[in-house]
DNA sequence: TCGCTGCTATAAATAAATGAATACTATGAC
DNA sequence: GTCATAGTATTCATTTATTTATAGCAGCGA
């Protein structure tokens, strides 16, 4: 019952906090805050102060987070999500699509797949701010860290409304290039003579696949990339024989499709929001344009 | 790509906007926040010029706040939330079992059950100062609206860490003084004749309720109470037959259950945390109390 | 109708936060 | 070693924000 009620620290101090977490100094934080360096120090010892704990270990080539800094850095990023969607909420006031949406959506579908769609969106609603985030991250949505996400997996959360688009079809593509050069495999333990492109990291995902299809494990491959990106880019160069997305394939006259028969993979494609974002113009109409463009792509 | 970038609203306006809205009037706010009205009122003007947009009407008896300052209003509510969490979590930095801890219950567990198993924690632990919501909602912890939850149903989301501590039985209970004026109802279509206690407000759990136990509609009810220890209170002043713990009125000997096999339920009781928090000493410890202190209750 | 209360708006006085300049320390390149 | 660079700590002048004080308006009750 402590009457005498110690003032709750300024959230302003919470946001210089996390730019010197990001940034590793307070000179570097306050150039990116527009500040200087003797007021981002002083934010830190308010913040310091108020808290009761030590947040960083001065030494003169940057601040050192402790262990306690860094347990609130999650909350801070979370403040930060949060006033950056407050924002997005406040750019869109007013009549008609308008402000800025934010999206995320996986390396291959934001660079080859939503281009041509976001250009004829923001054509038809010019006041309309896009931005684009490239990530799987599962909980992003509830946490507003993007407005509308593109994923490859239905949407479990049940504060999101959910759309399926359809079924992007995935399969093992080469260069035509490769395949004069080093043969075409005839069937799937043929593989094992080629030089494989797959994933890096490992995640639930590919932890799956690679239960499924066990001759595409990690040490058979000849480039690991964790960049769906980076292994489409190996496949169009010509390394070997990788997985992609057949329609992305089919675009490009010089790639080959294998095997189509003996592997083949659906992956089910859902766009998904928060439900208050229903009401939101900017987003109802971002969400639409991506559900009409995203089908008509899987259709094509 | 507005390089003349202008600088994001500080973070603090946002928390003198939540307060103008919580209070109705910049007075009030200004009060509450140890800050004068002016001052106030001029955060207001910054962030409306900020964001380019009327976040309230003036007027002489307080601000109105616009359609846009509502709809603004969760996103700020959240910072608030999460700022209070953060602070949390500083505050219990150190060694051993130290800070605040903040739960959530139901009311008639609040008051009926968990104040002894609390203040044995307490006794426990000196250093642990503790904060009880009564609330049911269900998305509180994911926000780190609390710590701690007690419900009475199986929590869903994947990033909670949810213990089972047992069925707690409900059924019809009467006060003595009620029966030997009214009489003792045999069986369930004799309950028609006798005050019924029930529920006020129209949740999802009382419609499936309702559903299943037809003769205790909302018509039939004699007394009815948004808050279950209110209904508790009707019990055991005697107003009629309701609904509560058995438990509980096992510990009343005035208090008489009714048609105990024809009505019984027992509702499941759990405890649960965001995962994070596993980390914690101050939540694993009152986590582990809560499940120890609740299966206790529950077998007795 | 008057006087009271509570609110916002505005202007001058004051307190507080910020910025500029400087000293000092560590580090890495030459 | 020496110099250049990048960082923090400190001091003091300055700008900025806040308070204090004041005026005006609306609602309410006697």
């Amino acid at each position: 019952m402590n009457t005498m009620t110690e003032r709750e620290p300024s959230w302003e101090w919470y946001r210089t906090f996390l730019k010197v977490l990001e940034t590793g100094s307070l000179s570097a934080a306050g150039r990116a805050m527009g500040l200087t360096q003797p007021t981002v120090g002083r934010h830190i010892d308010n913040l310091e102060m108020a808290l009761g704990l030590k947040l960083f270990i001065r030494s003169f080539d940057g601040f050192a987070p402790t262990d306690a800094a860094l347990e609130l850095k999650p909350y801070a990023v979370s403040v930060a999500t949060t006033t950056a969607a407050l924002r997005r909420v406040a750019s869109s006031h007013g009549t008609g699509v308008r402000g800025t949406v934010r999206l995320t959506a996986s390396e291959v579908i934001s660079v080859e797949v939503l281009p041509p769609i976001l250009a004829a969106l923001r054509n038809e609603h010019p006041a309309l701010t896009i931005e684009l985030v490239t990530s799987n991250k599962a909980d992003d949505l509830l946490h507003r860290e993007a407005d509308i996400a593109v994923r490859m997996f239905k949407p479990e959360q049940e504060a999101l409304v959910a759309k399926r688009v359809g079924g992007i079809e995935v399969g093992l593509h080469a260069h035509k290039r490769y395949l004069a050069a080093y043969g075409t495999p005839k069937s799937i333990a043929g593989l094992s003579d080629h030089s494989l492109i797959g994933f890096d990291y490992e995640s639930a995902y590919v932890r799956q696949f690679q239960k499924q299809f066990p001759w595409f494990s990690r040490a058979a491959l000849a480039f690991r990339a964790d960049s769906d990106l980076a292994q489409l880019a190996a496949i169009r160069a010509g390394f070997g024989i990788g997985i992609c997305q057949s329609a992305l394939a089919a675009k490009d006259k010089a790639l080959v499709r294998l095997l189509p028969t003996q592997f083949s993979i659906m992956m089910d494609t859902w766009v998904a929001m928060h439900e208050d974002l229903r009401q939101s113009a900017r987003c109802a109409a971002t969400f639409t344009a991506l559900v009409a463009g995203l089908s008509a792509y899987i259709k094509s």
